[in-house]
DNA sequence: CCTTGACCTTCCAATGATGGGAAGGTCTAG
DNA sequence: CTAGACCTTCCCATCATTGGAAGGTCAAGG
């Protein structure tokens, strides 16, 4: 099948598909006689679980290694435990700093009165800049 | 002051500065007769405002509105507290959508019993690829 | 006076994931 | 035969930040 019906089985849009095949997360498609990439069940399922992984917040790379161990039939759950345990991890940090931001924030914006008037605790705290 | 010391001072990098008034953040900064930008206390405080904003996660174009208001002691309030709420909204969002994904990790990561075995539930799910 | 090192200048490139678009080739239905 | 819906490759933009190259300037010390 061509790449337009293989971005639509798989979600993934043909433009990412050829992404993925320029930075080696996936083998060069094969070609039909015209040039066009030509795609089967297979590639179906590999770009399903990039999107998958995609959706999870792993990067690239980390797929790469997903994908790698995904097509390895002797892997080790632990090296694939390892990743996944990695990137919840660096999630977790950056929720942590990102619901840091969002509780100032929120004090801020309960504190200020929001009318006409110039006076704003909001820029007050920014501006104060104390870290 | 030179750039290098503006950027001690401000906690914002000599390259973020140059940065800042390249996009035009920032007016351009005097100079000095061997071309040197040349800083006083004012732009500083300029300088303190944006690094605190940009931990508070706000991009540069919302700073540049905030460093107008700011500056602009007509202001209204509701101006500024318009701007923090939508992107208190934009973090709890992504916020929530992190949490989902690290929330189905966790859960994957904690079936994953992570030996050398190859089967895996980590694997299994994101190949599965079901949404 | 000259050198050294620490500054400063501008300009260009890369990051990572994704989308937009141009210029051109191919296929299919009418 | 033509229209339009595909496909190809290549370049560019996003966003904030960093790195580096090539070159000018300044202060201290020999």
């Amino acid at each position: 099948m061509n790449i337009g019906e293989a971005a639509r089985l798989s979600g993934v849009s043909a433009k990412m598909i050829r992404h993925y095949e320029a930075i080696d997360l996936l083998p060069p498609a094969a070609r039909r006689d015209n040039s066009y990439r030509d795609y089967g069940k297979h590639e179906i399922f590999e770009l399903r679980f990039i999107r998958r992984a995609r959706k999870l917040g792993f990067s690239t790379s980390e797929i790469g290694d997903l994908l790698a161990l995904w097509r390895d039939k002797g892997r080790s759950s632990s090296e694939v435990r390892r990743i996944a345990q990695a990137h919840l991890q660096d999630l977790e940090i950056r929720i942590e700093e990102m619901a840091s931001m969002a509780g100032t924030l929120r004090h801020l914006v309960d504190a200020c009165h929001g009318d006409h008037r110039p006076d704003c605790p909001i820029l007050d705290d920014i501006g104060r800049g104390d870290e």
